[in-house]
DNA sequence: CGGGGGCTGTTACAAAGCGTTACAAAAAGG
DNA sequence: CCTTTTTGTAACGCTTTGTAACAGCCCCCG
């Protein structure tokens, strides 16, 4: 799996936002190689053979625009723009970027997955569409959460509604089934912040998808607690 | 696709419109050839052959209305002029200026994508080539908007009315599909402004596109609403 | 075996974000 | 000008989310 995975270059000059992106996209398992300005960038070029840029628009030295037109003019390379919010932005979207797509700062780090997923799929070409809405869909224990509508269907057929924050909360677990995870790690994969002293935001969450998914929130087989480490979702999941 | 794409020439001194009117229309699939002044230009009508001018007013040297004439004289090339905002602009508008269209600045993009397929259509006759951008019609989920009579029709035929502004926030929604759009972008994209503090008219724009075109506006799902984030048109664009 | 002390589950409540209605201002079109 | 349409503001209420608080549970220790 490793080696089939897709090696993303990050170029960023806040080393803050280089390692969270490192961290957060290798546990998604990509392999991740950054670089804080544009000229590691394309030292990294040479060395690797990448498949994805995720490229932030300012840079020391030569901004993230002018990299990227350079990148589009040699290389079909896919580029993912993040821009910071503030002034320019509103005109760069307005008038095309040359980028595949673009995240406004501060993003939510699924969002960003899902562009990436998106952006790799048009680069290699493959089928998208249909196909690709059916392959958003997951199943477990009899449940299916479907990814393009983010409709959950309870075993018997009826669907349950999820707010916004239980379905990156349900997402998250099922991208990461049979493992512990923290509340740190729940909060970064489902919120993209880390977590404050103190925050039980996730317990509260977690409880209430419970009511949601859980036969009995009671004694819940699913989502189990895990004393001193966090959650863990039990089930088999299947993408199909 | 290219060699049939109509060729533009964008005549402005300011160097960052031309470079983003450069990539935004290339972005369109137009072909694209830039000049600062009207040297450049005339060198460019001579190395090129061009489907339309854009052309500043203000240029330095023989300004654009001098120009204009020129061009008029010896070709039958369409020009669409770019007027600084002023007190200038309706006097030129009064004056005939030879030009086929003009366009005051700041512009909306969308607004000179149509401007320039009306020209294109007007100066070729008959729609000889496929319109870069497409020819004026855009399907999703089954509607169609036809960019050119800003009809919206349904999926069973029957035609939807919009306001003026429901059009540009729908356009704005086609043109980023599947991309989260805050208030301010879309504030920025569909009416040319920034957004105030405690301004919700894009709520209540939203609001009334939905009731339009959500077949359940208690459970949208064309426009999505991310909490925190803005709005995210998730249908699957097509450019017909 | 009984009692802490730290974790966790849950409830109650407050704050923030959003949808919508009603109405006023502004623009468009006689 | 006057009417009609469109657009924006104010306000109300719902939903979601997070904080506080408290109750229960688990495990270790004496």
């Amino acid at each position: 799996m490793t080696d089939t995975a897709p090696h993303i270059l990050v170029v960023d000059d806040d080393r803050e936002i280089r390692d969270l992106l490192a961290r957060f996209l290798t546990r998604h398992n990509y392999r991740v190689t950054t670089a804080r300005d544009g000229v590691e960038m394309f030292r990294a070029l040479d060395d690797w053979k990448l498949d994805l840029v995720i490229l932030d628009l300012m840079l020391p030295g030569e901004d993230g625009l002018s990299l990227c037109r350079r990148l589009r003019a040699n290389s079909d390379l896919p580029v993912i723009m993040l821009t910071a919010v503030g002034e320019e932005t509103d005109r760069i979207i307005g008038l095309e970027m040359g980028a595949d797509d673009y995240l406004p700062k501060p993003f939510n780090p699924r969002e960003l997955l899902a562009r990436m997923k998106a952006v790799l799929r048009r680069a290699q070409g493959l089928p998208r569409l249909r196909e690709a809405e059916n392959s958003g869909a997951l199943r477990f224990a009899g449940w299916t959460l479907d990814g393009a509508t983010r409709a959950l269907t309870a075993p018997d057929g009826r669907d349950v509604e999820l707010s916004a924050g239980e379905y990156e909360l349900l997402s998250a677990f099922l991208d990461h089934p049979r493992r512990v995870l923290s509340r740190d790690q729940l909060l970064d994969l489902a919120r993209g912040r880390t977590a404050a002293p103190f925050d039980r935001s996730i317990d509260i969450q977690v409880s209430r998808l419970r009511r949601k998914i859980e036969e009995d929130p009671k004694e819940p087989r699913l989502i189990k607690t895990v004393r001193g480490g966090g959650y863990m979702f039990t089930a088999e999941v299947e993408r199909t």
